[in-house]
DNA sequence: ATGGTGGTCGAACCA
């Protein structure tokens, strides 16, 4: 089962490539984030006539997830726990930032967790040098901790499961072309950073780190100074594994010719094949 | 380089 993570950014403005990268990957699930679209108005004919099933989790102008799967997406739930009461006024019944389905194989079900976490840029601090609370880059760190919470549940359930998605997190300095540049940036500082290891030290395996620990591997380049021209990216889409899915994998790569080509997403796809 | 680019949506915000 070959399952992809896809930061579009916008679905409007990225459905023709959208439609093109499918057929030319031919994926069986799909993760989508950024899709800046009302579940309303976003264009699920596209893709139902591809043969993909369609559940979508959106809000107007920004943010927005989806999935897409060939086969049927089972028990989908929409947010992630624990938003209420968080100090920023956008918990999770705001920004449609997660979703989650089970699809199942010729071997067995998988849980899909799709994600789009919060970029958390600017980062302002206290003069003690801490999170200021209800800041952007305070509202990321929480949301890490939900879904640290969210990854503790799944495991004790002791099944497959994968979270993917845009975690606007450079685990590692071989992670960027130019790490000096991103050290106070939200996406790299050290309590993102602390924030992502405790997630993989759970028990989750980083599926492209295991399957190709090559340095320079990139899925966003910034639109703006000609970055790709220069490689000067971030490894900032993952996929992260349970140890029961892990056990399955079998390929892991990103697709980062998809941003060489006219009107791109800033980010390309990452995918995985599991023997599922 | 208090810009540089792009999406959404029609001014400003987000990345």
């Amino acid at each position: 089962m070959k399952i992809a993570s896809f930061n579009i950014n916008g679905i409007k403005a990225r459905a023709g490539a959208l439609v093109d990268w499918l057929k030319e990957a031919e994926p069986d699930v799909v993760i989508l984030q950024e899709i800046k679209s009302l579940d309303e108005n976003f264009p699920r004919d596209l893709f139902e006539d591809l043969g993909y099933n369609v559940e979508t989790h959106g809000q107007k102008s920004f943010n927005g997830v989806a999935l897409l799967s060939k086969r049927p997406l089972e028990d989908v739930t929409r947010g992630l726990p624990g938003g209420a009461g968080m100090g920023r006024d956008h918990g999770d019944d705001v920004e449609a930032r997660y979703i989650e389905a089970t699809v199942s194989g010729e071997k067995g079900a998988i849980r899909i967790c799709g994600l789009y976490l919060p970029n958390g840029n600017p980062v302002e601090l206290t003069p003690e040098g801490t999170p200021v609370p209800g800041s952007k880059y305070d509202f990321k760190l929480k949301w890490f901790a939900r879904l640290e919470a969210r990854a503790k549940a799944l495991l004790a359930l002791e099944a497959p499961f994968l979270m993917a998605g845009d975690y606007n997190l450079i685990p590692q300095p071989e992670d960027a072309k130019r790490p000096e540049a991103w050290t106070e940036d939200a996406l790299f500082r050290l309590e993102s950073r602390t924030a992502f290891r405790r997630l993989t030290a759970l028990g989750l395996t980083d599926a492209l780190r295991v399957r190709n620990g090559a340095p320079g591997l990139y899925t966003f380049w910034d639109y703006q100074a000609g970055a790709f021209q220069k490689n000067d990216g971030i490894r900032i889409d993952h996929v992260l594994l349970s140890p029961q899915a892990a056990d399955r994998l079998t390929d892991c790569q990103i697709d980062a010719h998809t941003r060489a080509k006219d009107k791109p997403s800033d980010h390309v796809p990452i995918w995985v094949e599991l023997d599922i």
